[in-house]
DNA sequence: GCAATACAGGACTATACTGGTCCACATTAA
DNA sequence: TTAATGTGGACCAGTATAGTCCTGTATTGC
């Protein structure tokens, strides 16, 4: 499997309830609970998310977190991102300098656009899609079928 | 990052590698002295993607690895597969049964077809094109917008 | 002003996983 | 028969991740 920690994936499920609790603050406590994680870490994955700008914070009583923009422009990729770092699938791909053969190796560039293209894909994804429910094809289902076609004609 | 197991990034090295001396069978010194890693390790990784049918093994003196199909029907996804297991971005999206609130969850189903699409973006890649010098364009990125286009010329 | 609530930032721990090694065995060529 | 080579499984260690906790700060309401 293509592992994404578990935190990222907190992540998406807290983004996917706000996006379809728009307009609302909503506590730490509270997204643990419709999680079902515990308090501390719903905080580490919001705390994280906040200071990427993703989630805008405010605290005092009544408190909490809510999304910085509509979740129409918020992508699967920006939340990725946020809690992963860049995405790449290899090393030599997101961190330079941590291979030693990096000017003689012919598979480093080609997975630097195998990781773009896979970035490309998550960035054509919404988190209002996300939140939408699973009846409704995503976004970038519909359009699938061409790129698919061009790539194949090329 | 989206994480790819060390392994995984040697295996596909391993592939680039056979792939560009097709029809010669190399043994796993070879080619762990190749990628630069310790036998043992060159070991475990040959048997991962022998024991998926990837490569056909040799034993015996003279013996070793090789392609067992040309390298234009081996996909990256093919040696992902093989290394990691199912490609899934989410535990829920490859293992049924590891989440518990599974039938409620509208995220689940949208991951699916994320991954569905991560995995055909790295199908849509062939070992062949991979082995290719990186000047040369990978196939599905001639479809790709401005910017990544604008990359690949850089 | 004070208390209660809630976020901010960081340190810490423990577990699980991954990479890496090794060993006993099977197979083949010379 | 010997040496080279793959097979399968067990094992160890280092690291990364998840998860927790603590101290501090801001905001609200009384």
């Amino acid at each position: 499997m293509l592992k994404m920690g578990k935190l990222t994936d907190y992540a998406t499920v807290i983004m996917t309830y706000l996006a379809q609790n728009p307009g609302e603050v909503h506590a730490a406590s509270e997204l643990a609970l419709v999680v079902g994680i515990s308090s501390p870490t719903a905080l580490k994955v919001l705390k994280t998310l906040a200071r990427s700008g993703l989630l805008q914070s405010q605290r005092g009583t009544k408190g909490g977190y809510q999304l910085t923009r509509p979740a129409q422009r918020i992508s699967m990729a920006d939340i990725l991102q946020a809690m992963e770092g860049p995405i790449g699938l290899t090393e030599c791909g997101s961190t330079p300098g941590s291979c030693v053969r990096e000017s003689q190796c012919s598979v480093k560039t080609n997975w630097q656009r195998i990781s773009q293209a896979v970035a490309e894909a998550l960035s054509r994804v919404s988190l209002a899609e996300m939140a939408a429910p699973p009846a409704q094809p995503l976004h970038f289902m519909k359009s699938t079928p061409d790129s698919v076609r061009q790539a194949a004609e090329a």
